[in-house]
Formats: C-alpha cells, sequence, structure tokens
DNA sequence: GATGAATGAGGATTCATTCAT
DNA sequence: AATGAATGAATCCTCATTCAT
C-alpha cells in the first residue's frame, strides 16, 4: 500500500512492492494472485475490515443523527488513521473501467446501505425530512466526506481530519440556508432569480 | 479521450488513440510532445473552456442561490453533454501523483473561488448562514456535486444528469433535518444521542 | 557537413540538416537519394576538390623531400581551413563498415599512390632509402598525418595546426634516432636489449 | 563486441546483441544499464585489461629502444589476437562526440604517457635524440600503430599483423631519409626546393 | 522546384511473470 | 517456502522517406 500510495497502481512495479516488503520478487506471487491480486486483496481484507468498524460505530449510537454522526466520524478517523489506505482507496476507487470494480461496488454498496438506513430511520424518528430523494442525500453524504478526505490529502494530512466531522454533520442537517418560515428558498420554480 | 475514457490513461496506448482518431502512430507526435502531453493538452483547452462557460452561468444571475443554482445546473449539463470528458476528467483528476497535477490544481481553484464567491455574496444578502466554515461548505458542493456525476457515469449514462441539479441544490440549502425550532439537532455538545 | 560534424552521421536528423540548410526536408530528397547519398556526395565533391588540390601542390615541388614537404603542409592547410570537413573525414572514414565505403576506398587510395610516387622518386633521387617496405611507410605517413589532426581536433582547433607540418615531415626523414654510424639500433635481431 | 565489430554501434541492435550472446532481450538489461552501457563496459574492462599488457611488457624490457619495441610488438599481437575488440577500438575511438569519451580519453592518455615515459629515457640513454618536440613523436608512434592496424582490418586480417612491429619501429628510429653527415635536409627553410 | 504534414517500420527499454535452484 | 535470474511481449517514441499541394 504504501507503494500504490505513493506512485499510483499503474507506476509502481512487482519489484517496488517486493523490495518495501522486503521480499524476492517471486515470493509476491506466492500470496497473490498477479499484480492486480494486490489491490483486489487490498479492499477484500483492510478496506472491509474498515467497513466493519464502520458498521460497529453505527450500531453503538441509538438515533439516526447519532448514527450519523459516528459514521462520518469513524470514516475520518480510519482514513486518518491509515493514510496509505486513504489515498490508495481514494485514488483507485474512482478509476471507472478497473478490473477490481465488483470488489469495489460491492463494498461501495455496504456503505450505501447503511446511509439508506439512518436516513430511513431518522424519518421514522422524524428528524430527517421525509420529502428527500433518498439517491440525492447519498451522493451529497459520500461526496462530501470524501471530497473532505481529498481535500486533507492533497494538503499533505497537515491538519486534523477528525475535526471535520462534526461541523460537516451539522451541514448535512441544517443545510447552508437561513430558514425563515416566510421564505422558502426552494419556491418550486428553480429558476434563478434575476432583477 | 474517448480512449482514455473506456481504458484510463495508463491502459490506453498511443496506438489506440493514433487508431481511433483515423492517423498513423508516429501523427499523435506532430501535435503532442508525448503521451502525458494529450491529458495535459485536454486540460488546458476542452476543460477550461468549460469553466469558462461555468463563470458565464455564474454571472447571469443575481442572488447567490440563483448563481450556485446556475452553477450546479451548468456543471451536470456540460458533463452530461460530454461524457468521454467527463470521465476522464473524473478519473484522472483523482490520481494523487499526476504529473498534470499543476494544471489540475489551478483548475481546481477556479472552482473553490467561484463556489467562495457565491457564498460569501449570499451571507452578504442573507440568504446564506454567517456560522459557516467556508473551506467544509466548498467540499460539500465540490463533492456532492462530483459523486452526483460520478454515479450517474458508474451507471452508464442512462438517466437525466441534470434533473439532480434541482435537488441537490435544494438539500444545500435546507439540509436533510427536520428544523422544527424548538429541537436543535446540533446542540452542542458534538455527541451522539444515545438512549 | 556542418550538422554531421557536431553530431556525427547517425546521430544527425534529416530534419536537422534540413534545417540548417535553410530549407523544408523534403527539399533535401530533390538532391539526394537519401540520407547516406548525403555523405557520399560529401565525399565525391568537396573531398574530391581537396584531393586534386593535393596533387596541383605536391607537383609544385620537384624533388621529393620537397613534394613530401608540399603535400603534409597542404594536408593540414585544407583541414584546418574547413574544420567540419576534417572532422566528418577523420570520423566518418573510420567507420569500417561504411555504405560509402568504395567511395572511401577509392580516394584513399589516390593518396597512397601520391606517397608511392614520392617515395620511388625519392628513391631515384636517392633522397629516401631504398631498403623501406613501402606499405609501412605510407602508414607511417598517412598515420601520422591523421593523428596530427585528430588531436587538433579533439583539443578544438585551438591552435596552428599548419605548423606541423614541418617538424613532421623532419621527422619522418629524419627519425627519432640518434644516428652514430657505429652503433646500429636496428641490430637485426629484433629483440629488446635487456640488462 | 562480434556484433558492434561486424556492424558499427548504431547500426547493432540490442536484439542482435542479445541473440548473438544467446539470451533474451530484456536480459541485457540485467547486466548493462542501456546500450551504451555495453560499449562503455567494454571501453572500461577488455581494453583496460589490454593496456595494463602493454605496461607490463613495456617494463620487461630495460632501454628505451626496447621498450618502444615491445609496446608496438604487444599492441599489434592483442589487436590481432582479438580482431573484434580491434575493429571496435578503432572504429568507436575516432567518433568524436561519443558518449563514452571520458573513458577513452583516460585510456588514450595512458598510453600517450608511456610512449612520452619511453622518449625521455631514451633521450637520457642518449639513443633518442633531444631536439624533438614530443608532441609530435606522439602522432608519428600512435597513428602509424593505428593506421597499420586499420589497414591489416580493412584487407580482412589476411596477413601477420605482429611482422610489421619490426619495420615499423625501425622507421620510427632511422626515418625514411638517407643521412648523409654532410647534408641536411631541414635545412631550416622549410621550403621546398624547386629547380 | 519547394514544401512539410503524414507515415509506419524499427528499436530501445520496461516489467509482470515464471521456474530451476 | 523463498529466491531472483531470465524471459519476451508490449509500448513509447524517433525519424527517414513520401507525396499531395
Amino acid at each position: 500500500m504504501k507503494v500504490f500510495a505513493r506512485q499510483g497502481y499503474y507506476q509502481s512495479t512487482v519489484a517496488q512492492i517486493a523490495g518495501e516488503a522486503g521480499v524476492a520478487d517471486g515470493t509476491i506471487y506466492l500470496y497473490f494472485k498477479n499484480k492486480d491480486d494486490i489491490l483486489v486483496q487490498f479492499f477484500s481484507f483492510k478496506t472491509k475490515q474498515v467497513f466493519e468498524r464502520f458498521r460497529e460505530e453505527v450500531d453503538r449510537a441509538e438515533t439516526a443523527i447519532g448514527k450519523l454522526r459516528n459514521l462520518v466520524r469513524i470514516h475520518l478517523e480510519e482514513f486518518q488513521r491509515d493514510r496509505n489506505m486513504a489515498i490508495v482507496y481514494q485514488t483507485e476507487t474512482h478509476q471507472i473501467s478497473r478490473m477490481a470494480e465488483d470488489q469495489i461496488r460491492e463494498m461501495s454498496k455496504l456503505y450505501l446501505d447503511i446511509i439508506s438506513e439512518i436516513v430511513e430511520r431518522g424519518q421514522v424518528e422524524g428528524a430527517i425530512r421525509r420529502d428527500l430523494y433518498l439517491g440525492i442525500v447519498k451522493r451529497l453524504i459520500i461526496g462530501s466526506v470524501d471530497e473532505v478526505i481529498n481535500t486533507w490529502l492533497h494538503a499533505g494530512g497537515q491538519y486534523d481530519l477528525v475535526s471535520m466531522a462534526e461541523p460537516l454533520v451539522e451541514l448535512f442537517i441544517r443545510g447552508i440556508g437561513t430558514q425563515p418560515p416566510e421564505a422558502n428558498p426552494a419556491d418550486g420554480t428553480g429558476e434563478p432569480i434575476r432583477s
């Protein structure tokens, strides 16, 4: 992962990976079917294990909002803890035509399911709006968290990533608008207002 | 772009690109310094031009909310219009260690600046909350839009991407929470609520 | 020649030659059959013309020694005058497996014939030893002159090449040995003398 | 070396070299950094080793003339023994703008130093004239030997090269002129004598 | 006659993978 | 189980040459 994180999958050679691991080139092939399998196994184990942590943390909270908060917090925590994983995950996940795509899709689905579950529970609880298009809510949450992580990575991991969790969740819930009861910014026309 | 979109940069060969373009392999090198330069020139021209469209559309609206709506709408429109560009942009932009990184960073900054401008104007107008951490608002917007596009791309561009603009912006503004004046979901403790 | 002199035949491109000549690449092929032909024509014309000068100068002297002196002097003069020619000649002539080999061999033969003629005349005149192996005398003269030129070229043509002519010829004639009548260094055994 | 000798450096392909060596193309790169390095290593090892033989043989003789004789003889012997080395050395050494130039220059200097040493010793011994321009004496000897080898190579190595050593050295020492004490051919005017 | 864009064969080099030790 | 030398297919890139304008 260190090697993939530093140079990207295609720019990394099996020899470099073996060197970093302190074994001979051929030894890699005793544990991985081929170069691609290194990435596949990474997604299978390392990140799967992380996702299990996500599940645990979500389950520890009772309310939907609490679960959401926990999800975002643990997400940032785990990605901050293992920066190489974070880089490889963010980078290789966005390759559209990856061979490991099935692995990724499956894992991504797990994440989406957690969010669906949280949102639905929140709606039952009355804490989350009922007039939401679930698909978009998922994008909002996943996309925002992803981007917060990406920014942190590009900045070289200088600051504390986890501290972003709280304000981010708050933004999900309240939105950026001032919400006076008398004026609904979504007036249904969808037209930008011109003078 | 068609080739890069289909196979990714490293999986594409210059011969394939030449073939798709209907020219000889060597001809590529009359117009591009090397394989990498194909990507660099793409970012320099094609996407730069798209970003200018963004600016135009943003300027056409008067209010902050209108500008935001226009930005998101034109973003989705342009990426829907040119799917190959969309794929290459979304994919190669997320490679951390790209050579074209400077190009990308610069362009990304332009986008961020537009958002900053909109948010600040909205705060003056009174339409956008003043108690916001601007950095996170940027991530929220960019990340969400990116993710909406990614989902659409992974789905094979089956549905109308632009129709996502309106509900997405609405979500930015109002958030997902029900906001009864009596219950503030962000109670300041930052702790998930457990029973 | 400027290009060949700077970079060598194989390192030079037709485009560079055309560029130096201030014409388009294709124009080269109106005057030369192919890249190789540029070198062939160079040897045919430029150096052939130089060799004619050699002949003239040799003919201007009456005695063998005078002719030899003139040959060496004009050789150094001409090569000093046109340094690019000198470089190309010295470099490309030593390639064993050149296509232009016939050209070179023929020219080289002309030079050898001049020397043969001079030596034979000198023997008739009584100025040159009769007990000489002609083949080796030719190598002595050609090789020495060549090497004097090479050294000058490698030194960047800093000093006056022609001034080497006189001492060189003197060396040909008298040799490096002190020749006391009582001690013959070539004692016939051919064995190095050990104490 | 066989391949370089047959076709010259630029005309030889790495595939040919690998084929001649009976290994795969890629194997070459386990032992040589690149194509150029093959030549560099050749000059570093093979010819360096030959030059050490030169030194040995020179040291075995006591007198300057004996040393000179030994130097020329061993030079011709070694180059006759390994014809491929001879060809590559004679050919690639004369390329002015070679990358391996430093290697060559250094080696060439070794050779020149040996000659200087011999000449100076000869002058002390009284066997070699004191009124010599050392630089030209070096050219005389190196150039002549080189040319003798070249001629032999161009002739296809048909005859015995080593037999040239003795008459060549004799020529160095006595020169080609008949040296009557009463007539000095170098009369100081430097002018060819015309009738 | 001159041009220079286009060609595509050729060649150096890389690197995932194998397999005898 | 581990090694690492050897492999050779694959790929980027160069450049002599052509030919329509």
